[in-house]
DNA sequence: TTCTGTGAATAGGTTCACAGCT
DNA sequence: AGCTGTGAACCTATTCACAGAA
């Protein structure tokens, strides 16, 4: 398949939440100039988006919501779920165990590992947190999808190392340093902070 | 001044990073390669992003580690602090309450709201949190510079009204929907779901 | 007539390659 | 010799504009 570039994965994203908030309130049918109001992009865009994977709507109506929906769900690979696991129980750890919205769409986090022997046997919304040194391990038992890394920047690489090693095939990395890992295995870094910098650049560049 | 791109703000961030940590190692000078590689970039677009704005490399040398520093410092805005309110108490808005990391940077959480009565009165990390009710007479008072967001998809558009008409600078919104605000305030949009779902793409399409 | 799908044109961002300091 | 700074070349993403289906 061509390669596709992130922005548009990203915008797909949004798209699906509209579908799936139109879905709920009834409507059957929806325009690219209506995607593109809510997504803060054009109808050009969103129609160009679309067609790097076929062509779902029909010229003169638009698209059906339903079905789009389903064709955008398939395309981000969420028609089926993902097995997650979440190293490091602290705050970030804490506040993404707890989103719904990762469940909804299918990624089940299904283990929480943390290295400090007071948050090890506590419970963060019905999971149990288990010991690090336990993570290899577990991973030969129970393969996963995807890791979320939440520790600090110092444990980073050595957790990503175990991840690797345990057959994880992507990992969303919030520690603040930037982690090696081999080409196979899919890494995406957020940075909260750089989020906000770029508003204070703004701020002071305006 | 020119117009600069995300990527390359973002980047800066980066780098500032970079060098507070080799300047913690006692590290003097850098070159731009070893800034590019610690940040997964090239040499050359470490001397494009940093060009923009001036030379502050020595031919032949590198860059003097504490000056890039303040100098990235002063593009970014980080010379100076920021007052910051986060509304909405709930996962996220707790566990951005407590990342050491905005402070660190200058981003001073002043107050935390929340709509939730068993919540207002409480304490997260020595912040009172408020009732959002106060929120437009506290502006008022107290004008700030950022807001962050983080409230459900359904009163995060009330809640920027508030705050546009109060008179924030910018917005980091991190509810699951689309806001509307005049041009003049900068708003940007953290969607945790869709960074994973880029994953879930990818994983899909390999 | 309306709105999609898509080549073509434009704009924007990245990489190349080399002149020029140190 | 080593590494920066930067125009030019290249590549990628977005926007335009229009043919074509409903």
């Amino acid at each position: 398949m061509r390669k596709i570039s992130e922005s548009t994965v990203r915008r797909l994203s949004l798209y699906l939440r509209f579908l799936e908030q139109s879905q709920g309130q009834g409507l059957t049918t929806i325009s690219s100039g209506e995607l593109a109001r809510r997504g803060g992009t054009t109808s050009a865009q969103v129609r160009k988006d679309l067609s790097f994977f076929g062509s779902f709507g029909k010229r003169g109506l638009g698209y059906s919501v339903p079905e789009l929906a389903t064709q955008i769900r398939d395309i981000l690979g969420l028609d089926r779920s993902y097995r997650v696991v979440l190293v490091g129980a602290g705050r970030i750890g804490g506040a993404l165990a707890q989103y719904e919205g990762f469940r909804r769409r299918g990624f089940d986090i299904t283990a929480i590992y943390d290295c400090d022997p007071r948050k090890i046997g506590t419970r963060w919304s019905g999971l149990l947190v288990r010991d690090v040194r336990k993570l290899q391990a577990d991973l030969k038992k129970e393969p996963i999808d995807i890791a979320i890394v939440a520790t600090p920047a110092e444990a980073a690489q050595e957790v990503v190392n175990q991840l690797v090693a345990g057959g994880v095939g992507a990992i969303l990395n919030f520690a603040p340093v930037a982690i090696d890992a081999p080409a196979a295995v899919i890494v995406k870094h957020v940075n909260m902070a750089a989020e906000l910098e770029t508003l204070s650049y703004a701020l002071a560049n305006r």
